[in-house]
DNA sequence: CGGGAGGTTGACAATCGTCAATCAGAGTGG
DNA sequence: CCACTCTGATTGACGATTGTCAACCTCCCG
């Protein structure tokens, strides 16, 4: 772990707010002054642990985590997934004790920052703290997506509808190439996200490929043959991530 | 609809809202300066439609509804029940049209507050805006629940679930007897809440009933024998619902 | 070359969904 | 007071999606 003051490190948190929300120069320089600390966190690494008390808010910097809750019997539910430029933890570390875990899926480069930064932040720009809010209403949105998608719709669907929200988050992103893109996860973790099992997770993908919704070089590389197909397939509708008019229509 | 000050009606707000932070007096006046509009809902009438923009919050004054979301194919996830004292659409009116739909479970008495209003309050104080934007953070580790609910439990034990935070969830807004409580829902709603059947969500309840976990006077009065086997049955940890120390052990 | 993680497959089991009939209770009108 | 109707609850028979178990394969890495 190290210290740091470089100025444009916290460039990405700016981005995230200003797509949410108007930033003047004053809101945006409060931002980039917020003290953090860089540290790299390797795969599987637990970030908070449910229960913990958090102390920090992460923004992630490169690499992927996810958030995940535990069964009494031992099952895990994935419940959010995190890249390059999302604040993880705002939910956590704002209240008392952490309801879910945070755990790298990739090697991670994050920022971390003191919780009582963020509220200081958010108590002298109210512009600023319209935004993070928001932006904590948008995951609150994806969360209902995904109620929806593990309560309502069958397997083959679920995993498409996954696959749909990756490649538009990828792109949003400045990640994933142009009709595809690389799985950071097993399909033991899809299995977790769309509550299913591994096996009935690899017999879906199976049948998408069958299909020819999508293709893959290897298990992890995905490529969407036809976008429009695999979005029909997904019950996917991006409205529910609240993007931008031309964001929403990028594939 | 009619127009009202009545400097006590949004009371329930500052209730609301002083559990999660403490707010000056300031802080209180603002709240109940709000401008508002009395309405009353009936049952089954839509607050919100997906895809609306949504110009007010409101706030329940009486009576229960619900979010929910529709697939593709037509079928309904309930993703929240709201009840007494909790603001409804902070989540749509702050973005720009909503992700889903708001509708009375029953008839409904509510408090109409204008966007911009709430959006001023916000920015004027921040206290309250920090007390809401720790609401709208409990209501997404509501939904976290939720996603692990119906992604990783089986019938019976969604049920339980279900029943005991509702249990839990009166009590706090002050309804609900002793040991039991008055459903307010269809059982064809309880199977949309936790992505099963109306069938076998009758099954489930029927199980829960000849176990002697709860007994039904009829089959929307649930009286809860042993709240532990209840909870355990329900695999049931009260802390994702962020209660304060008494409140997690009113049970 | 060996070991391990992750992916793939088949056979079988179980939970849950579907369909359809019946029942119970509340409200309505004659 | 009694059909009549409607909504919601209940039950049984059957079917299907998904889970379980177990084997085997593939690739990567030391």
């Amino acid at each position: 772990m190290a210290s740091s003051t470089s100025p444009s490190t916290l460039e990405p948190m700016v981005q995230k707010l200003a797509y949410r929300v108007e930033l003047d120069a004053l809101d945006r320089e409060a931002i980039l002054a917020l003290p953090f600390q860089h540290k790299v966190i390797e795969r599987s690494e637990f970030i908070v642990r449910e229960r913990e008390l958090a102390t920090h808010s992460c923004l992630m910097l490169s690499g992927y985590s996810i958030r995940s809750k535990l069964t009494g019997d031992g099952g895990r539910q994935i419940v959010a997934i995190q890249m390059k430029g999302e604040m993880v933890d705002l939910q956590n570390s704002l209240l008392r004790t952490a309801d879910h875990s945070v755990q790298a899926l990739t090697a991670c480069k994050v920022a971390y920052i003191p919780r009582q930064e963020i509220l200081r932040l958010a108590a002298e720009r109210p512009t600023v703290a319209r935004a993070m809010w928001i932006d904590t209403l948008v995951d609150a949105s994806v969360f209902r997506e995904w109620i929806m998608n593990v309560g309502r719709r069958d397997a083959r669907t679920r995993i498409a509808h996954l696959l749909c929200e990756f490649s538009l988050r990828l792109k949003l992103a400045g990640l994933g190439r142009e009709n595809g893109y690389e799985l950071p996860m097993t399909q033991e973790q899809l299995a977790d996200a769309t509550g299913l099992t591994p096996v009935h997770v690899n017999r879906s993908m199976k049948t998408l490929d069958a299909e020819g919704l999508i293709h893959r070089l290897n298990p992890r590389v995905i490529h969407i043959g036809d976008w429009r197909k695999l979005a029909e397939a997904g019950d996917f509708d991006s409205n529910y991530l609240h993007l931008r008019q031309g964001d929403a229509a990028l594939n």
